[in-house]
DNA sequence: ATCATACATGCAGAAATTTGCATAAATACG
DNA sequence: CGTATTTATGCAAATTTCTGCATGTATGAT
């Protein structure tokens, strides 16, 4: 027996443009919320809130280091998910980190930081 | 370029566990719209309404044989889509109407209906 | 034509979601 | 310590979605 409530809710967390544009970002790399900012042009309370509907759902992971939060993907199986309803993600763009101008996160300012143990 | 708000729609069409219930019984096999009635256990004016949404959106076609609608899903990408959502049909009911016990309609009088041309 | 059956449509109140904004918490730095 | 930076949280207004119900339409039977 399927648990349509239970399945619905999770299609509804999906079913949102700006959700779904982070899950494109953050299935290609982990990113912190600063970078989700300036990327999606919104104001960082809308990305925070946004970003922890997901991670509550456990969509995403977080991990903290010094003042920023990084978020990612949580695992293989949502990410099986997002790729088949995002379809695949371009072979360029496979696990790399998109620097964006105006961005002052760690990551865009190029100091390698260790994300995986 | 993805189209976030257009997918996030289509996300948020099935992101409904009534309708997401219609789906698991169309992908088997094609029903009008006073057997999803018993069957959900819904007024049929609301039936026909999740009805409509999925049919305008072009999830499901929709034939007409006499009194009766009878709905099914579109096209076999809208059917993989679903299968992958919802997960495969179990054999034992794959392309089976099921009859409900206070069903009126013409396939539970299992008076046989022509619907494939 | 009249009546019954099956379905469609329109609309409004209820409920849930979305979004903006004020503010709080946590960490780093001097 | 205080201050700056990054992120988190709480709340309410705006918007959207959901749902019930009254009514309309189409087809078939008598």
């Amino acid at each position: 027996m399927t648990d349509y409530k239970h399945l619905s809710q999770r299609l509804k967390l999906m079913a949102h443009p700006e959700r779904l544009r982070m899950l494109d970002v953050l299935r290609r790399h982990p990113e912190c919320v600063c970078h989700l900012e300036v990327l999606l042009g919104r104001p960082q309370p809308y990305i925070s809130q946004q970003v922890r509907m997901l991670h509550r759902a456990g969509v995403l992971k977080s991990e903290k280091l010094g003042q920023n939060t990084f978020y990612r993907v949580s695992d293989s199986e949502m990410l099986a998910w997002l790729n088949f309803v995002l379809g695949s993600v371009p072979v360029e763009l496979l696990g790399r980190h998109e620097v964006v101008a105006g961005c002052i996160c760690p990551q865009c300012q190029r100091e390698p930081v260790t994300l995986y143990a």
